[in-house]
DNA sequence: GGAAAGACTTGACTGGTTCAAGAAAAGGCG
DNA sequence: CGCCTTTTCTTGAACCAGTCAAGTCTTTCC
């Protein structure tokens, strides 16, 4: 995906074509899972006036147009990775916090007939899995500091 | 479950006994899904001096030992329920972030077996049902504002 | 090339959560 | 029962991801 493809698909959600969605972009394919302070330093190593303000602009209309998607497990920061339209989902380690992606066994929309919803109008499960990363596995303290 | 009930529980779970602590767990009994900071209202009804950093240190203890459980839906402040012991997941409104309890209808542990878990050791399989509740699903403002 | 709508920069601010130091109280023991 | 140790609570300050607001710049359309 280059960045003739990332202008299409700005456009085919009505927006504007912009270094820094481009570059915002650039980093999330880069850098997936990545919060939103490792996509700024990422953003700023290619377009470095970009400001602040700029990437959780830029995100969040991302986002609100389906382009790419955020992802919060509990404890963490909001983090980011380019919509494939499939239905996976995600893996975190409780240790370090770092996040995989997981399709799931029991089907494409796995869990979404629950039992008795109280009347809600339900539009998507999301899996959380929680356990810990190979390498905090194995080690006794964990590989590395939490995010 | 009563005053006599939540001593044991402490106690089995070695914390020593104390009002604030009775106070949240009777608290979270009364209003489950709350935040902390209604938590620290409600606390506040029958114990007035309790501070702030008490209820968050209860909180912390409490779910560190298990006996309480923090489930934290994207976009939204740590929430609290009393532990139940049993396996369910949540349904969320987008709109105005009311949580409700799901028995999951799959099983005892829903999903658990994801296809490849790239090395992960996975111990819990979480799963958020998103949609709206049944008071935003019918008015189109939605019924309350997001808390 | 010019106008209008949208996007970005700058700078201040909010609010949930955490950190730190000292005072208070719970529980064990004689 | 009353002392001692450990845990817990109070007070007060700080942190930081995320948001708000006002003004400037840029993209896009004509």
């Amino acid at each position: 995906m280059d960045d003739v493809e990332f202008e299409h698909l700005l456009r085919s959600a009505e927006l504007r074509v912009t270094r820094p969605r481009l570059a915002v972009l650039r980093a999330v394919r880069r850098q997936p899972h990545a919060d939103t302070g490792s996509l700024l330093a990422a953003v700023r190593t290619e377009e470095p006036t970009v400001s602040h303000q700029a990437v959780y602009d830029v995100l969040g209309a991302l986002t609100d147009s389906g382009l790419v998607r955020r992802i919060q497990p509990a404890g963490s920061v909001a983090r980011y990775e380019l919509r494939v339209g499939d239905n996976h989902h995600h893996v975190v380690c409780r240790t370090c916090g770092v996040v995989a992606d997981v399709d799931c066994a029991i089907g494409v929309r796995p869990c979404l007939d629950a039992s008795d919803t109280h009347g809600f109008v339900i539009d998507e499960a999301e899996v959380t899995y929680w356990g810990l990363c190979p390498a905090c596995s194995t080690s006794p303290t964990g590989a590395t500091a939490a995010p």
